[in-house]
DNA sequence: CTGAAAGCGCTTACAG
DNA sequence: CTGAAAGCGCTTACAG
């Protein structure tokens, strides 16, 4: 059996209190005898005791634990994100429980309750849709949250996200430099603010250069099966506008899955056209080594997003009623060829 | 605030116990009036009444949520695995908490504990090192605990792995059959038995067909800052034995790393050698097309060990002392090329 | 058909 | 220098 407080106390013949203020380090404080503590210290060595956190939780009102939820735990961007996310919640003394939504809305909210429910102190989320009315609920109990790389423009809460308009804006302003007169944009999710932000970064760098945006060029996969939608996407760009010079992927998992296509096809894709992508993984360096690409910050978005939301955890009655909110844009680094 | 038991049942004048009878589905078996249901029920939806359970977790001593703890989280094997877990886990109803122990074995001893401490129902571990101490611990106290992808060979407990030395074997029987004769092996982590067994596997397939074992051709590459380690490694073996016509990569870390070393030197690698590899990423498929390939069974290994993990934590009491342990060897899916 | 009471293993005012 | 007692929010035998 696993020994607890009372099994300590009564081998030692002390009451439960003492042994909680010598194990939880407030011996000295408490003024209980060295020789006291030394003996309290020796028999929780003895009998393994681990402290029952379950017990301890229910009483203060934290777990030291925050809820993270990822649309796919599996993509390489997520899951780089959870691998910074742990370590910085770690630092702090935070466990961390995962789940992955996969895209699904439903599977989001009854995740939110779930941890909550669970008694995490707070959650991370990178939101699929417009799964608020939980959300609204949490905000409303003034629950820590905070979202990144996507967010809801429309609620008061903390996010982080890159500066998506900027980066694309950039990154499209160079294809047009190296002579691209017909640049391609794919793209997905178009209900998030994310992703319409990359969109707009598109056109204000075509505009800028006196380029009409012809919708043909603008290539929308719908997520679900995105790999089937893909092909048909391309294929309809290469029908409708054969002379097509450049590519803008507005995700690492779509230029990936294009480039299979184009392989597949017999395109030879690193001659034919300009590339570029908003993040990358390392194999693009082998297998598209002149693409540009802007270079999500996956170390910053994960120290900030922990930072933000154990601060918040944290600062609970010390600013009673007085949260600040956080709206963090961070830069991506951009990587352009020539 | 938050709502409770108690809140419910003083604003409907009843007993907490109804309640929560009520609220766990126990009305029925316990003879509580339809109408008296209908009105908990409607008070708690009301109310937005979510129940605490980490109470229920101190009243029952069970949490519900089980402990996954990985060498490296963003690594694509182990989150694919992670994403499997999860799902798996899911259905049955239990969460996930996670952490990454980036192979360090005393951050793998002090997370076994962690999760233990916060009352986790069991734990499913990639182990690193020999960290037996903590594991020893807990399989004393009978803790629900499995391993997968490693194992240790002296330790009675559960584990879920694949048939390294065979699929090596063949993966390398069929290199030899393309008419290699120099075939390098490219591994790390010498210290676990899985890894040993890859090794094996080379071995036993070139002394079936008469080729003596070159130690020169057997590359280690220390883990702690594998990319250096595998320069140095592959540059020895270019100038031991030049005549090199075949690679054979134990995990696809080191074959990825390979591929930009390759890459960098100028060596057209899918052309000059026969390459082979325990397990894939998607990105092989333009990489090194030719490659041949041993697909580890993500989604068998996920399914087998939360399941044998449930089992073992749901059957306690039952089968008192009388536990289960299991040895699951699961097959790869070999992809040979031509 | 419903309730009073004990207990899960901790922490922490309060008392001496 | 140390302890008795209440309480965190549930569940569940026991009683009526």
């Amino acid at each position: 059996m696993r020994a607890s407080l009372k099994d300590i106390a009564e081998t030692l013949n002390l009451s439960k209190t003492t042994v909680s203020w010598v194990l939880t380090g407030k011996g000295d404080a408490k003024n209980i005898s060295k020789s006291t503590q030394e003996l309290v210290r020796k028999c929780a060595e003895e009998m393994n005791y681990q402290p029952n956190l379950i017990a301890r939780s229910l009483n203060i009102g934290k777990t030291k634990t925050v809820g993270l939820i990822l649309p796919s735990i599996s993509d390489f961007f997520y899951s780089s994100v959870a691998r910074e996310v742990e370590e910085n919640a770690s630092k702090r003394g935070y466990s961390l429980m995962i789940a992955s939504s996969e895209s699904d809305a439903d599977k989001e909210e009854s995740m939110l309750r779930m941890f909550r429910s669970k008694g995490v102190d707070g959650i991370i989320l990178a939101p699929t849709k417009q799964s608020k009315t939980e959300i609204q609920h949490l905000l409303k109990e003034r629950f820590p949250l905070i979202t990144f790389d996507r967010y809801f423009p429309e609620l008061e809460m903390s996010y982080v996200i890159i500066d998506n308009k900027e980066s694309s804006f950039k990154l499209v302003g160079h294809l047009i430099r190296k002579g691209c007169k017909k640049i391609a944009i794919i793209t997905t999710n178009p209900h998030l603010a994310t992703m319409n932000a990359r969109v707009e970064g598109y056109k204000a760098a075509l505009e800028k250069a006196g380029i009409k945006v012809n919708p043909q060029l603008i290539g929308n996969v719908s997520y679900d099966n995105y790999e089937k939608n893909l092909v048909k996407v391309l294929d309809t760009i290469f029908e409708k506008v054969p002379e097509v010079d450049g590519f803008f992927f507005t995700t690492h998992i779509l230029a990936l899955e294009a480039f299979l296509y184009f392989n597949k096809k017999g395109i030879n894709f690193n001659k034919d056209f300009e590339l570029a992508c908003i993040h990358s993984v390392s194999t693009f360096e082998i297998m598209a080594p002149n693409i540009n690409v802007a270079e999500m910050p996956v170390g910053d978005i994960g120290k900030n997003v922990v930072n933000i939301l154990l601060d918040d955890i944290e600062s609970k009655g010390k600013t009673k009623g007085v949260k600040g909110k956080y709206s963090i844009v961070l830069p991506c680094t951009l990587f352009l060829n020539q």
